[in-house]
Parts: structure tokens; sequence; C-alpha cells
DNA sequence: GTCTATAGTGCGATAGAC
DNA sequence: GTCTATCGCACTATAGAC
């Protein structure tokens, strides 16, 4: 957060991205957003082109913070729990930063133009694809338990991607609290053996 | 599934589900929908009321679903683990039935008229409610983890509210062993010990 | 960099013929 | 029960003054 520097454009985005995660981005207008910034929806396009591209903008750069991170955990080659840990913090530390438009991108991605939306598409699943590879090895090493792959990936994943909504809703006094326990309901379960 | 014994009326529910949930209520516009009916727009006015009373209709149905099962549920008295295997089966249960609807009420829940949302509102805050309850006496009974009730109910919702995106992607051969799977993943995690 | 004014399009919904 | 025609409105985006 660099308190009150942000640009006209970045401030654009940011208020877009609290609109569009509170209503959905065809709910809010040009005229709706201007009106959060106390400006006319024509003077928007002296800072931006098209409604548009400001869903691509903040989509995308979402999707590269989970790309680049996951790079960077793949490329450690730890053991597979420390990467799932790993993963979960990521996701985490992501959502802490940017609820807002992680819920644009988890809503609104289909309303992306179709270049933007090949480009998420392809960046989302390059992100499953490492993800599952890292599931089928620990199945393979018997560190995960051996049950279909697709529906660990999914459990984990829904989870993940759905914590802005809760991360907004109860907010958390202590993010690395709020990390540990996710980390061991998703690995360890939650029935007392 | 009355095959072809579907009055007009609910050929427009069933069809305006499938539309809402590919793209959002806000992007499907009464033409498009008529569209696929293979009837102009104002055709649609004889059989319904609006384009609001129809999305009302969905979800408010499988708001009651929800809500009815989950009675069933609590009123059976079962020791807690088995209620919450029983949670799972109902959800996966409407989930095989109703992916589209789900779809709706998952996305489009926002944009009900305010009568229908409050009441969709209230049948969601007395649902996590009462699964809220059953963990809390889970801890209490030492048969859950000693972790944030809320953290668990959100995780275990998580994963059941975003089960149709990937039933409807991958589908399933056997609806059983998909909820033995889930059962599994979520009760006991994906760590083996 | 913001404004007023407006072009051009698509929306939900209604009236009335058949 | 479906159609054609249309109303009134809101939308994205542009032009041009200041």
């Amino acid at each position: 957060m660099l308190l009150d520097k942000l640009t006209r454009k970045q401030e654009i985005h940011q208020t877009a991205a609290k609109l569009f995660n509170e209503m959905g981005f065809n709910a809010i207008s040009m005229r709706d957003l201007a009106a959060e910034l106390d400006i006319k929806a024509s003077s928007l396009y002296n800072h931006i082109s098209s409604k548009d591209e400001i869903l691509s903008d903040i989509i995308l750069n979402i999707g590269s913070q989970f790309t680049e991170g996951m790079l960077a955990i793949v490329n450690q080659e730890e053991d597979v729990i420390t990467q799932l840990e790993q993963l979960i913090s990521l996701h985490v530390g992501i959502v802490v930063d940017n609820p807002d438009a992680i819920g644009c991108l988890n809503n609104d991605w289909k309303h992306l133009n179709p270049e933007s939306k090949s480009r998420l598409v392809k960046m989302r699943n390059d992100y499953e694809e490492q993800f599952r590879r890292i599931i089928k090895r620990g199945i393979v090493e018997s560190k995960i338990v051996n049950l279909n792959p697709e529906v660990i990936l999914f459990s984990l994943l829904s989870t993940l991607r759905s914590m802005n909504i809760w991360y907004s809703k109860k907010g958390s006094d202590d993010v690395n609290e709020l990390t540990r326990q996710v980390k061991s309901i998703l690995l360890e379960g939650v029935k007392v053996k």
C-alpha cells in the first residue's frame, strides 16, 4: 500500500475492483465508477481506454501473481507437504493484499474480452496442472491419500479460491494464525483421530 | 426429470438457469433467453411476469431444498460425524440434480430484488448457523479438532458450495464414489498419517 | 483533466393483431 | 401463445469547450 501515492489510473483500478467485486462487472456502469471517484464518466476516458481494459488489467495482474508464486514453489523442489503448505501461504498472502481483485477474478473472468480471457485460461490451466502434479507425486510417494487426484485438487482449490469472501467478511487479526489453521484443516482434516 | 413433461414456464426456468449459470444474470437478455427457446422475447411474458421473477424462482427453490435438507438432518439427532456426512451427501445430491441453479444461487443472488434477497439471506444465515452449531458441538465432544469453528465452517462450505463447477466440468460416473471421496478428504484430510 | 452534450446501441417491458 | 412494433430508458464511448 503506497498510501496516497496512487496515480489516477491506479485509483480507477482499485475503485473498480471494489465495485466489480461487490456487484459484478456487468452491474457497474461507467457512471457508477465515475461517481465513486467524484468525477463524470467521460473523464475516466482520459486515463483508461475502455471499461473492458479495466477488467483485463485487474484480473491479469492477479493471474500473474499466482503464476509467479507457483513457479517459485515448484522451482524450490521441497517435499510435497511443504509445497502444499507453501501453496496455501501463497493464496492467503495474495487474498490478504487483493481481496477485491480476487473477487473479480473468480466472478468476472467470463466477461474478459476474448484475448484476455484466453491468456487467463492458459494461466489458470498451467497453475492447475502444476498443482495436480504435486498431488500426484504426493500419492506416488505415499505422502498424500490415495484418492482421485482431481477430487483432491478440486477440494483444496475450492477453499483457497473462495478465501477472499470469508476474509473480507470476517477479517483476521492474525494472518499467520489463519494460515496455520487452514493448513491444518486442509491437510489433516477436521475429525479427531 | 419428468422427461418432456415440462410446462412452458418450467422450460423457461430451466433454460434461464443454464444461461444465467454460463454467463451471469446481467449478461443474459430476455432476447437471448427467448432465442434459446426459439420464440420472441415478448412471448416470454405470457408465462412469466418479469426477468426478475425468473431469478427469484430459480434461487429460492434451491434455497428451500437446502433449508429442508438441513432441518431433516438436525431433527435426526445423530452423532456429529454422521451429521457432517449427511450434510455432505445433501450438498452432493442437490448439486447433481440442479447444477445450473446452484450456479445461479452462488453467483447471482446479489441481483435478486430486495424482497427475495432478504428471504434468501435469512435462509442462508439459518443454514450456516445450524452448520456452525454442529461444528461447535463436535469440538465440545472432542469429535472435531479444536480450531476456530468459523475457519472450519468456511473451509467445508467452500468445497460444498463450489462442487457444481467441478461436477459440471468433470461429471461423475459414480456419484456414490464421489460422495465417499469428498467425505474422506473433508473429514480426514489429504495427508497420510 | 474535467466538463456538457450527444451519438449509437441494446435493454425490459407493453400494446394489440392474429 | 406467438407475433410485430414500439416506448422509454440506460449503457459505452466520443467530440469539443474550458
